[in-house]
DNA sequence: TCGATCGATATGTATAGATATATTCGGTGG
DNA sequence: CCACCGAATATATCTATACATATCGATCGA
């Protein structure tokens, strides 16, 4: 038996439509492939106009929930492919917000022309000017990331002008380098000698690896992997349809 | 100076408006707290009906690319915390979609009543009955990851009458279970001795842990932790805004 | 039997107007 | 000066209608 709300003066027609076929569907009573009552059906049901079901039945369409097809009718969708939101913060403002102390230090810094490995990395042609950085990272005084940084300072030429020692690369990036792109990959791996030592645990460590690009327009910006001790930082993704 | 494109007939009138509000969001061009124009004021530029831009900007302000409060007008939203939409898809379509051959195997499964440890993962009572199950999956042979799972069957009864030992409990519930919310946590973690046979690697090496918990409503459906070596799989995550 | 055509049907898109509601702004009286 | 009231205004929601478009299925002809 499908749900049908009364008509209260608490919601919408809208919300109200759009609450019950959700719910019929969530509750699984209807479940992926049946045929969802046509629109005139509903305007029946709900003695409304087809315009506010059908606003109803198109916003479920964009929200994934059913796929509409002419002459055939609705029908509701088997879930898509799964997936989640992930949430990648500002380090600083993440750490500080756990209430513990943020530890920022600059290691490295190099301006130079784009060598074959950092042209692959950041996407550029060979030789043009980029800018290297490396990072320390540490929350409570304890190292918690190790970020190695290229910046491409065609796009960026400012950069050139922040030496980074103060300000973490990301949180300047974030308030003056607008971005319409990113590309994140995420993996395991063993900690080599170097990083161990810089990270302060033993080599050959399990330690999460984020690697990111990011464009603006169709320029790469700047291209960084974070490096993290798999003891010290989990990611989080979170997903509500 | 705004962009309003002719008028042409390859789109919509929707499409055409919201593709240059858009533009001139995306752009820079308004920046956040810039004054969209008033829905009276599109209606004029665009000699159309203001149910056309009344549906543009409540499609964009879904879209959270814009602020609208009544009187006041609509305003450019600023720009949400960093998000990445991150896709976790079916291993079997995942691996098959590389043209590696996929593999199965059903390793255990007990019908038990929920442990402590069951229900804290879970997110159940203790004792109410569960479906505990652990797989593998095979890339081309090499194992690629171990997948841990309990399913609260007091959610999901049907789940007792399938066996699992030919279709993956991910591909099962994809097909037949809508949940309405998610959250993961990664990280990276040594395989310990168990872990590392059935993966058939050495001990201790570097893997990515995948936890998930998934609900349909109020209630829990599934909990898994899916382990991965670390040399053999990545999660991929991209972000256009 | 196969295939082209055509009508019925459900959705897609847009118009024109009506009422409702929240919020700002200006004035008014204490 | 401030509290309050009411007008103006922009969005929110809904109705009734119209025509466009895709497609299923039946009918008819070669």
């Amino acid at each position: 038996m499908e749900s049908v709300t009364p008509a209260g003066p608490s919601a919408t027609l809208y919300q109200r439509i759009r609450r019950d076929i959700e719910a019929n569907i969530l509750s699984g009573l209807w479940p992926p492939g049946y045929r969802v009552p046509f629109e005139h059906e509903l305007v029946e049901i709900y003695a409304c106009s087809r315009m506010t079901v059908n606003k109803v039945m198109t916003d479920l369409a964009t929200a994934g929930l059913i796929e509409r097809k002419r002459r055939a009718g609705s029908v509701v969708a088997r879930p898509r492919a799964q997936q989640a939101l992930l949430s990648i913060p500002d380090l600083k403002a993440e750490v500080e917000g756990r209430g513990a102390r943020y530890g920022y230090e600059l290691l490295y810094r190099e301006r130079r022309a784009a060598r074959r490995a950092d042209a692959d990395r950041l996407g550029v042609q060979p030789r043009s000017p980029i800018l290297a950085l490396r990072c320390r990272h540490r929350t409570d005084g304890r190292p918690f990331a190790l970020e190695d940084r290229l910046l491409n300072l065609s796009e960026i030429p400012e950069a050139e002008r922040e030496d980074f020692s103060v300000v973490p690369p990301n949180t300047w990036l974030v308030g003056y380098v607008p971005w319409t792109g990113a590309e994140h990959s995420i993996s395991a791996c063993h900690a080599d000698a170097e990083a161990a030592a810089l990270l302060e645990i033993e080599p050959g460590h399990a330690c999460l690896s984020l690697e990111r690009r990011t464009w603006r327009g169709n320029g790469s910006v700047t291209a960084v992997t974070m490096l993290h001790p798999g003891h010290l930082y989990r990611l989080f993704a979170r997903f509500t349809p």
